[in-house]
DNA sequence: CTGATTTAATTCACATGTTAAGTAATTAAG
DNA sequence: CTTAATTACTTAACATGTGAATTAAATCAG
């Protein structure tokens, strides 16, 4: 078995296990919310009076539409966001409420320690750099691809 | 709002997008011989004879233990992977049937072809270095956390 | 203006992610 | 030897990932 895969050198795995070692760094925090990540995300994204349609929104968050749709039930329901009427009637555009917003300046700011902690962790310009990296890599996949 | 969130910058939305991206070469191919990622990810680590308990398993393919529950359960009831005996009664050892050694061959040619022509992409040392510094971010976060 | 097509989002069905609780077998304490 | 603590997994409950089918609204062809 030469041929056998190395699961230490595959890419889908660093992937994987890079991705968890940084969730980690946010999960507590976010949960203690009584949030998830991807709802975190929504929050994120609309924050400031951000008002967006849920295609757009899908995209930024990296979040597929049908997760999506659950996911603006979810914070409607619990009066974090709200619907914004629009010309055309297909589209759901949606903001963060007043409670919404205040959650998420609540939050911000530990986020942004986390944040920076891992900064200082693994360096500055070495985490601009592996954001650099990966988006290059993104480019290149999705061009070829 | 000088101090929203800048999405582009951020280093988990861009592991999202990168894995997005890395995983979108595989899925098809994976899909076609009726698997999901996580379950071409078991069948992988088990390639080649393999026993492992599940504790081990789930370590290497990075998926938690009651996903792969229901994964083994699954891929033990299409026939590919069976229960090997084990001295400690809690343990679970599994390995790939004839079946299921089968199948691994016929789809890791075509996944070996994939996966270089990513890093034919890419580049080579690029991808190398890519690996390492994931790595070394998880190794960091771990260490502080 | 009417019918066909396209677009935006939702719904469905099933697989996995995630945390907490439960079960059975092993080990450790006495 | 018996019981408490630990270990290895499983189950349960709910959220998200994923692809396919559906619905509703807007656009287009004629």
């Amino acid at each position: 078995m030469a041929d056998a895969p190395r699961y230490d050198d595959s890419l889908t795995i660093a992937l994987l296990r890079a991705r968890e070692a940084v969730t980690a760094q946010f999960r507590d925090h976010v949960a203690a919310s009584g949030l998830t990540l991807p709802q975190w995300r929504v929050i994120r994204a609309l924050a400031g009076g951000a008002e967006m349609d849920t295609t757009t929104l899908a995209h930024r968050c990296v979040i597929l539409a049908p997760s999506l749709t659950r996911i603006i039930k979810h914070l409607e329901g619990r009066g974090m966001i709200e619907k914004v009427p629009t010309r055309d009637k297909r589209q759901r555009v949606v903001k963060l409420t007043a409670t919404g917003e205040t959650l998420f300046t609540n939050m911000w700011a530990v986020s942004k320690t986390r944040y920076a902690a891992i900064e200082a962790a693994f360096g500055h310009d070495e985490m601009r750099q592996l954001v650099g990296t990966l988006n290059r890599l993104r480019s290149v996949l999705e061009d070829a691809g």
